[in-house]
DNA sequence: CATAGGATTTGCT
DNA sequence: GCAAATCCTATGC
């Protein structure tokens, strides 16, 4: 089997969220995309993984989400229709993944913080630059998330509803049981004022070794 | 194991 | 010009 018709098999099993799925405040997507499956393709193969750790991002209220500079260059999927992609570099080299949650017009995205790898762990292993990693540490963080499986700017405003690239996926068996998600306040995002560093939008699986640390 | 410092580009003040 | 939704390495206990 050529590597298309295999990924052409695999989109063929998957069933990619629709957008209605994203349509919602962005604590509540934080909460939901616990346990799903994000999966990604390109020239060096298909890699998918367990979403689990997730950061909820607001609007410009939000002291501490790029949505507060209001509508620019960078922010502007924040602002537009949910189920796309929001890729941005931080630091100056890493780059992160989020995805666009509330109605187009209303700001508002979910920070892919870390995943459980559960395909193409040595591709992520090689994109990584990290062959002797353990399988838990390789999307254990944003940056090292979206590097494992090969998620950069190219791929900002992308539309995860189309099943191709880049999607999510959810079943029901999957979703993850109330009894082991915990919440506390975002990471890095000290600097936000007015107690926007303190709200507890970060959401994890607490019985999962891959959650950053 | 814990902590500290550096990397390196972008975007907003 | 400054600081950033992070990660890696080195050093010290």
């Amino acid at each position: 089997m050529t590597s298309r018709a295999a990924a052409t098999a695999s989109q063929q099993i998957t069933d990619p969220l629709p957008r209605g799925f994203y349509a919602v405040p962005v604590v509540e997507l934080a909460r939901r995309l616990l346990g799903a499956t994000i999966w990604t393709e390109d020239g060096d193969g298909l890699s998918a993984g367990r979403i689990v750790e997730t950061e909820a991002y607001g609007g410009p209220e939000d002291r501490a989400s790029h949505a507060r500079a209001g509508l620019t260059r960078r922010t502007a999927p924040m602002f537009g229709p949910p189920g796309h992609a929001y890729v941005y570099l931080v630091y100056g080299m890493h780059e992160c993944l989020n995805v666009v949650a509330e109605e187009e017009g209303r700001a508002g995205a979910v920070l892919l913080r870390a995943a459980e790898p559960l395909l193409g762990v040595e591709l992520m292993r090689r994109r990584r630059g990290r062959p002797a990693d353990p399988v838990d540490r390789l999307a254990a963080g944003p940056a090292r998330l979206a590097q494992a499986l090969g998620v950069s700017r190219r791929l900002d405003g992308h539309d995860l509803t189309l099943g191709h690239r880049l999607w999510l996926e959810l079943d029901t068996a999957a979703e993850a049981a109330d009894s082991r998600v915990a919440s506390g306040p975002r990471i890095g995002v000290a600097y936000a004022a007015d107690g926007w560093a303190e709200r507890p939008w970060r959401f994890w699986l607490t019985d999962s070794q891959a959650v950053s640390r």
